[in-house]
DNA sequence: TCTGGGGTCCTGATCCGG
DNA sequence: TCTGCCGGATCAGGACCC
């Protein structure tokens, strides 16, 4: 998908159609999680500090992420791939390898074209977004193709032409090459792929390593026999915050440990694990980032352990000077539990202590949300509760005006554009954020009524003549 | 200027047992 | 009993990705 969450709220957001859009987080140490695609023209892009941004684009709408939102329509897309082949790996919540072949739906560069068409119209016309498709024989082109066919776009790279399409371009191209590999591999006199093909194996591997030296050249040579893999189990689950102001006071530390221990160990259980080896994190004022870890007799998903553990390792943990960021994590995760009759007494023995925190939790009105809504929440700035129901971007409902949106809030009133994905642009009122009659509201969908593609791409075959039919689009700007 | 959150994978050091 | 070697587990850190 493109700029995927700036275009799900330009979408969600008539008036904010065709101008810069920035979505992340907007406490004073957020980062850009997506610009649209105006907003880029000015220079603003990912992971880019929102202060920065903010110079950039004064007249940006920032808004704060909606994974909710995001989730719904990742899952509507993730359902047609689904019908194209059994083989999905999806990446994230907007991109995905299908392995066509595996799905019987194409076998040659001309059906596979006529594919990847019919899914951005389909895509187009059930979501309201479009989609970027990228066509080739391994995940790794597939990959660089639609880098390039991105915004709108589709892009087939024929077999045979690969080594040729590749040795121009950068070496950061390749997926791997991040800043400090480009940097080695700059410093090394190499600065697009060729050079890597030409630089042999063994060069990229006294380099870079075994494993990434050997891969680097394979991919350097169109090689990549990755299969598409459909189901991953996760391999860890964690939790982290930064906080608005670094935090110096050690029980305050200790507290916030806790914290991020019981909200590692209810996603875990959400996800239906155990873990073993549990890790806390800990980045400093001056951004040095450490870890320790502690691995358990057996896995477990006893909040009391997992807390227990996290503030063991605190101990060993030097927070002079202030800390910028914690974060708790379980690794070696397993589908069971040991029975560990010991800390089923000690959770017994802290259970009202547990709920006392549990409640605390919650004084932020949002206690029930799932966890990830509280990413870009900001922390330890005193902002008062009232404020935080009226997020910047989130839906909202008034009793005589309808459905809108929050474009901003402070001094005790909040500030709504009332207009949904398919009216015109609405109109902005402001209320006191004590306004009994209005009330946060959940998103509506992008596109009112969604164009029937229940049968596709059952008739696949036999249009090898004729694209699927296309309907109007409401939604469009 | 001032750097999020949630992950994966790799490397090197160290420890331990056979 | 001592020594060397090897492999596996553990731990910490770094790079990368979206």
């Amino acid at each position: 998908m493109d700029a995927f969450y700036a275009s799900a709220e330009q979408a969600a957001k008539p008036s904010l159609r065709g101008k810069p859009v920035v979505v992340g987080g907007l406490g004073t140490r957020g980062v850009v999680a997506t610009a649209s695609y105006e907003a880029r023209r000015l220079g603003v892009h990912s992971a880019m500090p929102m202060a920065q941004a903010r110079r950039l684009a004064p007249n940006a709408a920032y808004l704060v992420p909606r994974f909710a939102l995001y989730r719904t329509v990742s899952d509507q897309v993730m359902e047609l791939l689904g019908r194209l082949s059994p083989l999905v790996e999806p990446l994230s919540l907007d991109e995905a390898f299908v392995d066509l072949e595996a799905g019987g739906v194409a076998d040659d560069s001309a059906s596979a074209r006529l594919v990847g068409e019919q899914l951005r119209t389909v895509i187009k016309g059930v979501t309201g977004l479009s989609g970027s498709v990228g066509l080739a024989g391994s995940k790794m082109l597939a990959k660089i193709a639609s880098e390039e066919a991105k915004p709108d776009g589709l892009l087939l790279i024929e077999p045979g032409t690969e080594r040729e399409l590749l040795a121009p371009m950068s070496v950061r191209t390749l997926p791997g090459v991040g800043p400090a590999t480009g940097d080695h591999l700059r410093r090394a006199g190499m600065t697009v792929v060729s050079h890597l093909a030409e630089a042999g194996e063994a060069e990229l591997v006294r380099l870079l390593g075994k494993a990434h030296g050997v891969a680097l050249h394979r991919m350097a040579r169109g090689y990549d026999d990755r299969p598409v893999v459909a189901e991953r189990d996760a391999k860890s689950v964690s939790v982290e915050d930064t906080f608005d102001v670094d935090l110096h006071d050690r029980v305050r530390v200790r507290t916030e440990v806790e914290r991020l221990a019981d909200r590692c160990v209810r996603r875990l259980r959400t996800a239906g694990r155990s873990g073993r080896t549990v890790v806390l994190k800990v980045r400093r004022y001056d951004f040095s980032t450490l870890t320790r870890s502690e691995t358990l007799r057996g896995p477990t998903d006893e909040p009391t352990v997992v807390r227990e553990a996290a503030a063991r390792l605190l101990e060993a943990v030097d927070t002079t000077g202030g800390v910028r960021l914690l974060g708790v994590g379980v690794t070696g995760l397993a589908d069971f539990t040991q029975e560990d009759l010991f800390a089923q007494a000690a959770d017994a023995e802290h259970a009202a202590e547990e709920s006392a925190a549990a409640d605390a939790a919650t004084t932020d009105g949002r206690g029930g949300a799932p966890d990830e809504a509280s990413g870009a929440e900001s922390r330890g700035s005193g902002e008062q509760p009232a404020l935080r129901r009226w997020q910047a971007g989130h839906d909202v409902r008034h009793d005589v005006h309808g459905h809108g949106w929050v474009q901003g809030s402070g001094v005790g009133r909040v500030t709504v554009r009332f207009e949904e994905p398919w009216t015109p642009p609405g109109r902005v009122r402001t209320f006191l954020v004590g306004d009994p009659a209005l009330r946060p509201a959940d998103p509506l969908p992008l596109v009112r009524e969604a164009a029937d593609y229940s049968s596709w791409p059952a008739s696949l075959p036999k249009s090898l003549s004729g694209p699927v039919p296309a309907e109007e689009d409401e939604s469009s700007p």
